[in-house]
DNA sequence: TGTCACCTTAAGCCAGCCTTAAGCCGCGGA
DNA sequence: TCCGCGGCTTAAGGCTGGCTTAAGGTGACA
């Protein structure tokens, strides 16, 4: 098992690392926002254990950017604030799980075994739903083999769905998915977007489960 | 959504509930591990927040039974100690996450939201009676493998009678269950929606038993 | 600083779903 | 054989929720 852990104080890395080795766990150790992006970039890993304050920006940017590529890796969070508004940004935002500083190490190794084991058998690079294909390293959509430009937020709506084709999605999931949630659209924003998606990537693409929410069509 | 909480202080239960609810979230509520058993028994939930302490005996048993007859539904554990050990317990003993009291109503309602979330799309236990198939996950119906769409109140209806083939229930039992447990609709709505279900999927698929209910026809 | 794309908001329209209600049918008991 | 009750069928009406369109705002980039 591989884990990225991000964290700028370089006595606890040092710590974690030892933590985790212990469990038999590969660590490779980042200190910034840049180092982690471009670690991620270049490697996949099993999970991310993510410092929120970094010396040159939130934590919380680099997990909104994974998730906005819908890049699934299991993410924890780690914070020396133990403030219920950042778990619930964090968790909301698309962390698997929260863990407050001062932590036990053990603790901290449990949850990333419990995290990292939760998501394996997941993860697939390239999605696929009938003649839509949609990439998330490259960012880039094709219908029928013709690529199509997509806006974020309407690439975003896309990932949503394709994650998991055949499964409905609420409009609230959606939401939480664009937003932290904490911004708390009062607008039918998705709505506009699924049909500006509609017109994009064909009409009968995205189905509509009428007081559920929307979901791809997986079968062609 | 639907959720079962398992606490034994009403003030913390009642809490609960409303902080719940306000998300949009059905609660049932018990506060003992008897009554959360006989809740398992016979219904589905999307996830369980589960006291550790409970009169009759410690949750991680209730959890332990779950996990042992392979039930993966999400269980989010709640407990008044804010020890290290029982956290690793927990988690390792098959916990989807934790919260130790005091917690923050907010910060509950995203954890169950999020292991709920999370939880969405594994396991789909498929039900099946004769050639129909209901797959609880992707809120798709197929009949000799054909699709069927149906709107919500119908695979209500249908998920009902489907969760015990070959069982009676009654309309009361239904009607509970596409409401909640009060509102009491003054009609034949049941009636009409049985009717419209067997255009779709068939005639003799569903079963009127006179004076009692209804049952799906489980032999083929 | 101006332009442009994109995002959000809002409002009106439309369709499908749910409920209600009324009349009919058939089973079972007298 | 007749009657009553429970279930079936049908259709109408209201309403919720989704679709569509358009306008205004905002940020990026030149």
């Amino acid at each position: 098992m591989r884990v990225l852990v991000v964290e700028d104080d370089p006595i606890l890395l040092d710590g974690i690392k030892v933590g985790l080795a212990l469990g038999g766990v590969t660590v490779d150790g980042v200190a910034t926002c840049a180092d982690a992006r471009a670690a991620l970039a270049t490697s996949r890993f099993d999970a991310i254990v993510l410092d929120l304050m970094l010396p040159d920006g939130s934590g919380l940017d680099v997990l909104g950017e994974m998730r906005g590529r819908a890049d699934a890796t299991p993410v924890l969070l780690l914070t020396a604030l133990d403030e219920t508004a950042d778990r619930i940004l964090g968790l909301d935002s698309g962390a698997d799980d929260y863990v407050g500083k001062p932590f036990d190490l053990d603790e901290l190794a449990a949850r990333v075994r419990a995290v990292a084991r939760r998501h394996a058998g997941r993860a697939a690079p390239l999605m696929l739903a009938g003649a839509i294909a949609l990439d998330p390293s490259t960012l880039s959509v094709t219908v029928a083999g013709e690529p199509v430009s997509l806006s974020r937020r309407e690439f975003s709506v896309l990932a949503a769905l394709m994650e998991r084709p055949g499964m409905v999605r609420s409009k609230g999931e959606i939401e939480d998915r664009l937003y932290g949630w904490q911004e708390e659209v009062e607008s039918n924003t998705v709505e506009v977007h699924i049909h500006n998606l509609r017109n994009k990537i064909g009409r009968t693409a995205i189905e509509t489960v009428r007081g559920l929410g929307y979901r791809m069509r997986s079968a062609t």
